[in-house]
DNA sequence: CTTGACATAGAACGAGTGTTCGTATTATAA
DNA sequence: TTATAATACGAACACTCGTTCTATGTCAAG
């Protein structure tokens, strides 16, 4: 009987959550301490399984050493690696993730910023952030510096009181502010309470590109 | 003969120094591979000195299974947890850190806010970090937010252009500015461009407290 | 109905591995 | 000088552990 189908089976997906689960203990199980946890009897029938996962290239093992099995990619728990796409300034069309992009797995050729899994909002994976650096002062309305680090959620649309990023076309210009709609007309609210906010006739084309979710800012002295 | 000397010999450190080294294989050594490591020809001796460690509490072992041996409190390669002390507003004396504090080990009982380290400066260990949440819109001249969280090394002195954190007591007031000396007085600059410095005369009493490395600012809606 | 691929199982084996025991050396305190 | 504790060592042993081998079951394709 020809199994036509590949990839993960439950037995495969088992023993992947177990070595992820077992990661806090400190030192990885045995292959009877796989079988136990899996359900499987038999070491040899783990070691079956193992096989295919290290075909997979999902694990690796070094051979007959106890313990020697790990994740290739361990998760990790407590950082999210958000890609930086490029600059942010307020007088260029902004970069945006290709539609459906996520990163998982992303290496150290892509710039990044570390962002610890603690800082984000409850539930939030991570996997479809971006991250823009701003570029000249252009963002001082946002209360956001020149080298600010911007980190993003895409989106099209936004709910009042939303700070999302929006590209107003027919003035060639990128802001950051507080999105309200009102009767006849978008409020865009400058974080910045001392300052007026921006008044778009709902006529005017104005494109929502993503929601602010954190900004970071890493300090350095001024040139003198 | 008795050995008054309690404490970590130099190989209780070589044998935590191969624990650390041996995090990235994925698997814990065997009490025969810490010998070659470390030179110790006998498992005996292994164990009589990993049953010291385990006493004085830097390790943990599970007896019996292989490679059961693991370090109390990795050191985390990844994250810093810098506590947070309490807000930090315009009219009210700032927080400092007790003189020689410092945070190896932070538990969870404490409020402290988890930055990666590729986020700090180069070389930067960040033992003696510390953050204030800021309360109010006192520091929007600083180009903070309420709600932000400062990240801070303790500081009594400061170089030209550096960001720091000033406790101005004459005035009731804590403020956080781009420190400059000039010939009869300090320019308190702020970080948003458009605003004016404040001159302080020399006689005024005027102290420092720390120099901002960090921003965070995690951006939640308004209220409507 | 037969065949072959896939999956499952247990047993045996040898290597990996941690513990225990006996012995030796060194250095300090009594 | 002697006694004791700390340190060091190797050998032996028992257990843990991974691999290999053999056997069996299931099921789709031919």
């Amino acid at each position: 009987m020809v199994r036509t189908r590949r990839g993960l089976t439950e037995r495969h997906q088992k023993i992947i959550d177990y070595l992820n689960e077992r990661m806090s203990t400190g030192y990885p199980p045995s292959i009877r301490e796989i079988g136990e946890a899996v359900g499987i009897t038999s070491t040899s029938v783990v070691t079956y399984y193992l096989k295919q996962l290290t075909e997979m290239g999902l694990i690796e093992r070094d051979a007959k050493f106890s313990r020697a099995v790990r994740l290739t990619v361990p998760i990790n728990r407590e950082l999210v690696k958000v890609p930086i796409l490029g600059p942010i300034a307020a007088g260029e069309p902004m970069l945006v993730p290709a539609p459906g992009a996520t990163y998982l797995g992303i290496g150290n050729e892509m710039d990044a910023v570390d962002v610890a899994r603690s800082l984000l909002p409850s539930g939030e994976k991570g996997t479809d952030l971006f991250a823009l650096k701003v570029k000249g002062d252009s963002m001082i309305d946002a209360m956001i510096n020149d080298g600010d680090i911007v980190i993003m959620k895409p989106a099209i649309k936004a709910n009042n009181g939303e700070l999302v990023a929006i590209w107003l076309p027919n003035r060639d210009e990128t802001t950051l502010k507080y999105f309200f709609k009102e009767k006849n007309q978008y409020r865009l609210q400058p974080a910045n309470p001392t300052m007026n906010p921006i008044m778009i006739e709902k006529t005017e084309p104005l494109e929502i590109k993503g929601k602010v979710v954190m900004v970071i800012r890493n300090v350095e002295s001024v040139a003198v």
